[in-house]
DNA sequence: GCGACAG
DNA sequence: ATCTTGTCGC
């Protein structure tokens, strides 16, 4: 059954205020995924160089638990966004891309982790909370900074180290140091993940870098196709 | 009204 | 997100 269009392309941002409203309604706060997922996905988007045309390239890239630093096969989507950069509905503009991106790969994942909020978000619905409800797939939202909310408590600067982010007296995400010295990452459930599930496999597949592998790989991947696109800073002419 | 504000 | 060399620290 596929979702409404508004919760895709939606006409104007009422519309996407009301999707964001119906989707947090379906989404699942307890695990229902496997406890060791054997296809892990990771989605990025990259945007066009300053002075281009405003384009979205969105990188989906599908690893296994055994090689977790070689792609198993990546999927690749691109065009212009419907709607602008707004804090709050990133998803109206990256999820046709990503959604696109996501039906190239080869499997379906056992579980998707996602550059941005689950439910650290306003109306509950992140981007990771908005495609794994869209897809009906897990989903865990791996953030570089805070939306909404914030730290409670001290954060240690040690690798591992935690602290909730809280917003409106509720505990929306975790702050994790995955590298000591690093910024925190804001991990949160997205879908069918639990926010301590969502923090072990973040922490599992870490592989020495501030990000997930999965995330990481796709973030670098999205950026290499932006160049072999040649979709970099225009010559000076 | 003012400030904050994922990517 | 993007613009960007060198530089500080483990």
């Amino acid at each position: 059954m596929s979702p409404p269009e508004d919760w895709i392309r939606p006409a104007n941002l009422d519309a996407a205020r009301a999707a964001q409203h119906e989707i947090a309604v379906g989404v699942e706060f307890e695990d229902r995924l496997p406890e060791a997922p054997a296809l892990v996905a990771g989605v990025d988007c990259a945007g066009a160089a300053r002075g281009a045309p405003d384009r979205v390239r969105a990188m989906a890239v599908l690893l296994s638990a055994e090689a977790r630093s070689r792609p198993l096969a990546t999927g690749l989507a691109e065009g212009a966004p419907a709607f602008p950069y707004i804090p709050g509905f990133l998803g109206f503009r990256e999820i046709p891309f990503v959604l696109e991106a996501v039906n190239k790969l080869p499997a379906r994942p056992d579980l998707i982790v996602v550059d941005g909020h689950g439910i650290s978000h306003p109306r509950g619905c992140g981007i990771a909370t908005h495609l794994g409800v869209v897809l009906d797939l897990p989903t865990i939202g791996v953030a570089k900074s805070i939306l909404v909310g914030r730290v409670e408590g001290m954060l240690g600067m040690e690798a591992g180290s935690t602290a909730p982010l809280v917003w409106k007296g509720r505990r929306i995400a975790t702050a994790l140091r995955s590298r000591r010295g690093v910024q925190p990452l804001f991990v949160s459930t997205g879908h069918r993940v639990s926010q301590e599930t969502a923090v072990r496999l973040v922490m599992e597949w870490l592989a020495g870098y501030r990000l997930p592998e999965p995330t990481r790989l796709a973030d670098r991947l999205a950026g290499e196709a932006r160049k072999a696109a040649g979709n970099d800073a225009p010559a000076l002419f």
